[in-house]
Formats: C-alpha cells, structure tokens, sequence
RNA sequence: GGCGCGUUAUCCAAGAGGCUAGGAGCCGGUCUGCAAAACCGUUAACGUCGGUUCGAAUCCGACACGCGCCUCCA
C-alpha cells in the first residue's frame, strides 16, 4: 500500500516519495486578505486540509506552511476606497479568513506567515536574482527575466511564442520582455512602503510565496493551490526559487480544481460567487465539508442548493447511523467480557466482513491520489451492514456490542482523516432539525398548539380532524412524527 | 487562435481492460389507525462513430457538446 499523487508537473500520478523519509514539507497559497472568501477558497482550504489530515494519519511528520498574502495592489486599493490604511484593511480579513476557516473545522497549519513580517528575506532573494542575471532593475521596479529561465512554463505545458500569438499581455516600456514580471514595485506616494536597495517599495505578488524556502528549504514536498494558479503564479514561483538556489524547487505540485455554477467556475469578476459566511447562515460547516469530498479533489464541482440539500441527506445518514450506535452502547461498560462462546448472525457476519475490510479499503481509497469520495463509499457500505445488523439483532450480546463499538471507533478514525463526525450525532441531528425550522414562519408554539388538539382528536378517534391537522402543518412544510413516545416534528 | 480537462442511469458521483462503487430520488416492503420518519430491498449507465483486443465505460483515432487556463483569481 503505498500513496500516488497527481503531479501536475509531470501530469501523472506517481508513487509519493519525500525528500527525508517519514517527513513532508507542504506549501499551500493562501489567499491575499482584501475581501471575504468564497466557496472556491471553501474548497481549496477543505481539500488540502484532508491531504494534511490524511498524511499526518500515514505517519508523517507533516510541516505545512500557509501563506497570508498582506500586501497587495487590491489591499491597497481596498484601503483607498474606505479611506483607512492597508494594515486596517489586511488585519480585518485576515481575521475573517480565520473565522471562516475555523468553522469549516481545518486543522491549523504548522506556520501561518505573513508576506510584511518578511519583507527582508524577500530582498535578499531579488538581490540573489539579480546577481545571478535573473532579474533587472528598471526606474525602482525590480522585474524578472523570464528568458534567462530556460525552463519557464514548464509546469503548465507551454511556450513563450504561443503566449504572445495570443497574448493579452500589456508591453510595459519598463520591461524587457512582456512576459516579465514585477518582484519589487516601487512605491506610488501614499501606498506603503519598505526601504529596499532600490528605493522605498513593496513586494510583487508572486514573489510573497518565495518566503517558503525560508521554512521549508530549497526543495520540498509538496505545493499546493488551485488550479488557477498554475499559471502565471507557481509557474513564476518556479522561476524566482529554482532561479535564486539553483535545484529544484517543488517534487509534487497538487492542484485543486474550481467551484462552479451552473457549469461556469465561481468567481469575483462574474459575480456569482457566495461567501463562506452567506453558504453556513444555510448548512452548516460539515454539510458544506461533505458536499466538497462528494467529488475528486481535481475535478470541477457544481455549487447549487440542490447538491448541498443532497450532501445533508448523504450526511445525516451516517449521523442517524451512528446516533443509532451511541444509543446502545451509551449504558455499556467498555469492556464487556465475553463469557459464553456466541457466534455472529448471517448479518453480523456480513458487518464483520466490513469492519475487517474498513481500513483496508479506506486506506486504499485516500492513498488513490485523496480519492475521499471512494473513502466515503466505503464508509456508505459500512452503515448499511450496520443498519442491517441493528434491524436484525434483538439482544445485545457482548460479542454484537464489541463489533459495534468497533464500527464506531471506525468511524471516528475515518471522521478524523475526513474532518467529519466531530459533533455529538444526536446534537447534529437535533441542529439540522431547528436550522430547517428557522425557515418557517409557523412559531414552535403554535405547532405544539396544534399537536396538542390533535393528539387530542386521535385519543377520541376523531382520525378525519387529526389527519386534518397534520395536512395543514403539511402544506407549510412541516412533518408530523408520530412515535410511542409522542408526537415529534421535522421540517420537510 | 494556442494548450489542457471533461461527457457514467432521473440527478450527484467513483471507477481507468474481465471483479455489485456510493449517495439522493422513484418504486416495493417492514412499522403505523392512516401516514411520516427510520430501516430493508430494488431499479437503471457509461456522448456519437470507427479501431485495437478473446473481452472496452476503461486503450487509440475522429466528431459533437461543455468547461478551464492563456489578465487578478482557490
């Protein structure tokens, strides 16, 4: 059993193999702090949390290094527009990408940096790139020559000739080749600035990511983003490290696909994007985490109300499975000893069969290049055999009661690689329950009101009046449940 | 225009030469005053046309349609 990776320099899947055994070095892009973040960056935070998750579960000594990019021509601009500084503007969206991430449950990377709490760094490799004739300075810009790189876009696949046939590329006079890109600009009169051997100034975009090599060395493991960023962003990431050091630069590089629309990718400039914030007011965190495994990590996923409403349903099966599993084993003493020589049902059999099968083929399914949505799969088989066994089994013995808590430990081993089943199931199901009911106008009272009256005519056998009752709280969405121990409800 | 990706049943979605993926839904059943919920069971597919092969959803070619990157993007 070994882990194969989609490397989009190679554009195969390949045996992962790091630098230093048992250890990983992984970069991830963050995102430049000037707005709230989508459902796209939802997405890329979500993938690359479960390729954490899942290699620290392999046994790896994980280093995983996300950037926040602080400083930026729309940082600035941002700035400008509500008349406050760019450190104002930077701080507030830095906290709310934390918010934001934090309650879709991503684990904190090792190191978290900041593009200005490295500015030094940052100059002393455009130094080392000019030294090397890699880079040239131009009226305060300092820009990098991508034709003294001979193995520029070597990542996406391209050739700087067919760049420019169909170039939309502006000729600046300040460079020398229009494919050239800014590692330092200088400093407009009122934007920030830092002292540089060529002038006051700031970063360029892509140079921010070169601060990796300052955590994670010259070459390392894995890199990751979406796929948007392969090009022009990782590929002049390549350019800038393996220029300065001289080797290789990144082993691995992973790339998440887009969140779509209505087959069209999401995004700022089209306006259909929604925020992180808008999507959880609506489904909460875990739906949302398991609507993005619903699919590979590289292909395009459609974002609509329909396929979230489905990832709750997919979800709250499991949930209802394990709430299921707690009620049983909440009065048993962990250890219930096995005193009488019992053997399993058919059934119990089968559920064996998937227990010993669980981690085999988990495991099979994530080391397929994170194939989570085969993962959850398994995780499907595993609940129906459950749910069968339960239906089928009157009595408890100790050796049904030890096969499934072993589901349950499963679930949790699997819930932690995966990110889900962290919550308490019956306090996820009772908090679907009442976020459904925040969308009806009928106050919970007057539900209760109209129970009562029914519970009522049912105890006088006036069915017509009950049925009566429970079509009207029907056609405003709502779902008698009747039960030995009462009358519950449940929006539909 | 260049480069790349995709097309799997009603919908979402894995699979990458022979092995029941899975979920949602429909339908049938258990339960119920009748229902619902829950649970069980069941159903059906590989864009089109060719080729390779004993065997193709899977490999090759053409075509059609959709999407992405080539400007900032996760």
């Amino acid at each position: 059993m070994a882990l194969r990776v989609y490397n989009t320099l190679t554009g195969e899947k390949e045996l992962f193999v790091p630098l230093v055994p048992g250890k990983v070095g992984m970069y991830v892009c963050g995102v430049t702090v000037y707005d709230y973040c989508h459902i796209g960056h939802a997405r890329a935070g979500v993938v690359f949390d479960i390729i954490y998750r899942y290699l620290k579960y392999a046994g790896y000594d994980v280093t995983y290094v996300r950037n926040y990019t602080d400083i930026d021509d729309k940082i600035i601009n941002r700035a400008n527009q509500e008349g406050t500084d760019y450190r104002t503007i930077a701080d507030r969206y830095i906290q709310a990408f934390d918010e934001d991430m934090a309650q879709l449950g991503l684990a904190k990377p090792t190191l978290e940096p900041k593009a200005t709490d490295h500015i030094g760094g940052i100059i002393d490799i455009i130094e080392r790139l000019i030294a090397k004739g890699h880079a040239y300075v131009s009226e305060g810009d300092v820009y990098y020559a991508v034709e003294s790189f001979p193995d520029y876009l070597k990542l996406s696949g391209r050739n700087l000739e067919e760049m420019q046939a169909g170039a939309r590329v502006e000729i600046g006079d300040k460079k020398r080749h229009p494919m050239d890109f800014a590692l330092w600009k200088g400093s407009k009169p009122g934007e920030p600035w830092w002292q540089s051997p060529w002038g006051s100034g700031r970063p360029g975009w892509h140079i921010e990511c070169a601060m990796s090599m300052e955590f994670l060395g010259k070459t390392f493991d894995i890199h990751g983003g979406g796929k948007d960023l392969v090009f022009p962003h990782h590929e002049n990431e390549i350019a800038q490290s393996e220029g300065a050091n001289g080797c290789q630069f990144v082993r691995y590089w992973l790339h998440n696909g887009f969140v779509n629309i209505n087959a069209e990718k999401m995004s700022k400039s089209l306006g259909n994007f929604f925020t992180i914030r808008e999507v959880l007011k609506k489904y909460d965190p875990e739906t949302l985490r398991f609507f993005i495994l619903s699919a590979h990590y590289r292909s395009p996923i459609d974002f609509s109300d329909q396929n979230l409403d489905e990832a709750q349903s997919g979800l709250e099966r499991i949930y209802s499975c394990l709430a299921a599993l707690d009620d049983i084993l909440k009065g048993q003493s962990q250890t219930a000893e096995i005193t009488v020589v019992e053997s399993l049902s058919q059934v119990g059999q089968e559920l064996q069969e998937k227990v010993d099968q669980f981690l085999p083929r988990f495991i099979e399914a994530m080391d397929d290049d994170f194939n989570a949505t085969q993962a959850l799969g398994v995780l499907f088989e595993t609940v129906r055999a459950t749910n069968r066994f339960l239906a089928e089994t009157k009595e408890m013995t100790p050796i049904s009661l030890s096969l499934i808590a072993h589901v349950r430990h499963l679930f949790v081993d699997a819930g932690g690689v995966l990110g889900l089943f962290t919550i308490v199931p019956d306090v996820w199901l009772a908090g679907i329950r009442s976020a459904k009911a925040g969308q009806i106008d009928l106050s919970p009272d007057e539900i209760e009101r109209l129970i009562v009256e029914r519970a009522d005519a049912r105890g006088a056998k006036d069915f017509k009046r009950g049925d009566e009752i429970r079509d009207l709280l029907l056609a405003k969405g709502i779902l008698l449940l009747d039960s030995a121990q009462g009358t519950t409800w449940n929006v539909k």
